[in-house]
DNA sequence: TACGGTAGGTGTACGGCGTACACTTGTCAA
DNA sequence: TTGACAAGTGTACGCCGTACACCTACCGTA
């Protein structure tokens, strides 16, 4: 009856659940706090548990990705290929928002599993059902890079503190601060202030990410069409070069 | 007389040859087999040793990260912004191909050392200088991205074969595999298959990396031209948009 | 009904990691 | 001579991934 007591819930664990259970806690602690250790206590399991449903940590983050994968829209039918292209684009980098821990996942993975060959496949289709060449479409692919997985490094996450102390400095050693800041890294000042016109609101976040995003893909996008239409191919374009 | 014997050598340590010996340790064993342990070994100290000069670990990827910078070139004078934004990515990125470590450091990073800051204020400054608006400096800067440190998300490392058993594959066996990918991933092969006309070397590298980062590079470099000579303004953008 | 194989879960242990903390040792100015 | 200080040491802690031997509950078959 003990073993009653204790044993009620207990469904027995599957692959699924695993990566399902990992997503969660990743998407909650960070990737950093994603321990095999974490997650068997996150399912009420001793740790070697799990090494039962995936085969180690590394396949763990690659179930998760593939989890992921799923999660992005699949090419939209009956549309030009660039709008289907920033369509699901869009859509990797809205579940990249979703799960933050993906960005390093995917950075983290030699990324050469059925599931991300499938989304890469798939996405290389959208330019060759547009009528690019196979040539240009290939060049095309590399270009658009980490773009195809909705992130691209960032670059000025914080208009520019340290890491640590986010607020604990008094407001008018702040101002001090921030005009050292300004002398020291003036042209990166002045971008920062280019926006929006009062300079205080600058430290803050100040950047409209998604814009900064559709800005770097559309002008691809656009660089793209226009490499198509013109019948561009990359052997022609060696021999251009000097 | 015995401390003589084995002290002779020992030339004090300091930041500067810790910064080195991680560098080179890094270099020759991998990012992933950089740890202070094995640091500490190769300077022949105890890892603690290592702590009166690097703060922790990630000070020290920080300082790698800072002496990588002192490594790319500095702007070239008498350039037109074009081709010296150019040339100063190419040298990050010959710089990033000496330290393949480096690309794992910088990505791991949150990046805002002065060293960084620095490079990125200079390299904000060659778009000002060519008479870009702060405005589209800023957003350049961001849709630059990854590319201002000479790397990108890198999609097609390997044709298409798995992470383990390079070549132990017997050759007939290899390209009925070859089929199965072909049959599967019929995108990517139409794509892989596009430069070099005999399949049968599909499988090995068959990708020139300079070409495709060049490629995507002069594809945003062009791009960026051409809304500065139109005077393009982010509001205006964003108005236009639907 | 008894039994043997098997899938799922456990416990222990190993070698690695970053680093806190208390210590010795060598050097040099006062 | 002394004593402060910087450089290097030794020990220890709590994490990590995971190999390996073990238990246990179930199920199809004899």
């Amino acid at each position: 009856m003990t073993q009653q007591l204790e044993a009620t819930a207990r469904t027995p664990l599957n692959r699924e659940r695993v990566l399902q259970a990992a997503v969660e806690l990743a998407d909650a602690a960070g990737f950093e706090s994603l321990s095999m250790r974490r997650l068997a206590e996150e399912l009420g399991v001793v740790p070697m548990a799990i090494y039962k449903h995936v085969a180690n940590k590394d396949e763990l983050l690659d179930g998760m990705v593939a989890a992921l994968i799923c999660e992005i829209a699949p090419p939209a039918p009956e549309q030009d290929w660039k709008s289907a292209v920033r369509l699901r684009v869009l859509s990797a980098r809205q579940a990249l928002q979703r799960h933050p821990w993906a960005r390093q996942a995917i950075e983290s993975r030699t990324n050469k599993t059925p599931a991300v060959l499938d989304y890469m496949d798939s996405f290389t289709g959208m330019f060759l059902a547009g009528g690019f060449s196979a040539d240009l479409t290939h060049h095309v692919m590399h270009a658009i890079g980490g773009r195809m997985w909705g992130f691209t490094q960032e670059l000025f996450d914080a208009g520019g503190r340290k890491a640590g102390s986010p607020a604990e400095i008094p407001p008018e050693a702040q101002s001090a601060l921030l005009e050292q800041m300004a002398a020291r890294y003036p042209n990166i000042f002045a971008i920062a202030t280019s926006m929006n016109h009062d300079a205080e609101s600058v430290v803050g976040h100040g950047c409209d990410d998604q814009f900064e995003f559709e800005f770097a893909l559309d002008l691809l996008l656009d660089g793209f069409e226009r490499l198509h239409e013109q019948r561009w191919s990359s052997t022609q374009a060696k021999l251009g070069r000097t």
